[in-house]
DNA sequence: TGTACATCAGTGAACGCGCGTTCACTGATGTAC
DNA sequence: TGTACATCAGTGAACGCGCGTTCACTGATGTAC
């Protein structure tokens, strides 16, 4: 049964969607072609309506999980302490299909088509970009230098927070990476506020 | 036919050393038990004599590929940017196949066993408490804070490296990541020693 | 605005293919005498 | 030490099953008049 063009474009979203949950959640070759189009409401024959392929879809899908980051650190007074914050908090780490596609498929998409890993280049560009503009000091060369190491540390303790089956160990690991890439001047540890 | 006892042992590693190394290359799911035992110069049937199931060899393989890691840093008059300089180095972002297991394998992991998963959160343990001791300056909490963060922030780094399909940016990312988690004082630029 | 028809999004059966696993068989190993 | 036999590591065919992909069909949509 044919369906109106405002429906094929909801659709169209919905299986996007559907895949880049499921894909963060269970890696690529885990979820089949079936299963995203049954989590997004219609049969796996629909699905070559749609895309030509798998690999096709992989990509369309890396670029739709990567579009609807979170981006409201930008605007905190401190962003570097805000995207800590944000990034390591215990729910970002425990919800690994609604939460960033870097740590959670960074490393299977070395293996994907070209154009997935154009679509995670591109991001991680713009990511270092952003970081590096709000940073509060330093030369260029030096905050850029900075943005990179933040968000490699960033994403590298989202990925051991999540393997490490201790919830102790978890824990500690998302304080230490707070601590250490939320923190603007190195070395120099902050007061404690106290109240007057 | 029966082969010696000898020969099965040594059968048995060149399974796990396989299969660890076609893990890190493709991933759990993308490399078959045939695949394994080809490359271990035996036919798929011969598998299910040494290991229950492909969930058991993921388990072992793993074991297997963090055990043999280079541990020639711990050694160095510097131990953090021999560390840093070790692991970010071009050749190790490279050879995902021979590389540290964290990053070719770290997000996967999550979805596989829980012996693989205890097996990886043991080897972390190790890793940071070798690293910890080798830090120079800080409390005992300051110099663990530190050394989860650094291996966070080394794995991060070549999850990136390798992940980017730009080689400067790559290089960039590498030399970014030695320079930051290289470096024992934060903040302090070192002074570019002249010939007298 | 109403009707008649062409379009085409979605359905569900079907296809090869590759995967994990099993098993009867083979023949070299290792042991009992 | 030599021989005869039981053991058992490895082979290769076979099994279900699930996956990516195709396709004839259906019936609601949207257009031409």
């Amino acid at each position: 049964m044919k369906v109106s063009r405002e429906q094929v474009a909801e659709n169209r979203k919905r299986i996007l969607k559907s895949a880049s949950n499921l894909f963060r959640e269970k890696g690529f070759e885990s979820v089949g072609v079936d299963a995203v189009m049954k989590a997004a409401g219609m049969t796996h024959g629909a699905f070559y309506g749609y895309f030509s392929s798998k690999q096709e879809l992989i990509g369309e899908a890396c670029a739709h999980g990567l579009a609807g980051a979170d981006n409201s650190w930008t605007a905190a007074s401190d962003p570097l302490s805000a995207l800590a914050g944000l990034y390591l908090a215990a729910d970002h780490c425990a919800d690994v299909g609604d939460g960033c596609l870097f740590p959670a498929l960074g490393s299977e998409v070395v293996r994907q088509s070209p154009d997935a890993r154009r679509v995670l280049t591109d991001a991680l560009r713009a990511r270092v970009d952003t970081l590096a503009s709000l940073l509060p000091a330093g030369s260029p060369a030096a905050k850029r230098e900075q943005a990179i190491a933040t968000w490699a540390g960033l994403i590298g303790a989202l990925v051991l927070a999540r393997v490490v089956d201790d919830p102790a160990l978890r824990r500690e690991i998302l304080t230490a990476g707070k601590a250490v890439f939320g923190a603007s001047r190195r070395g120099k540890p902050k007061k404690k506020l106290q109240r007057p």
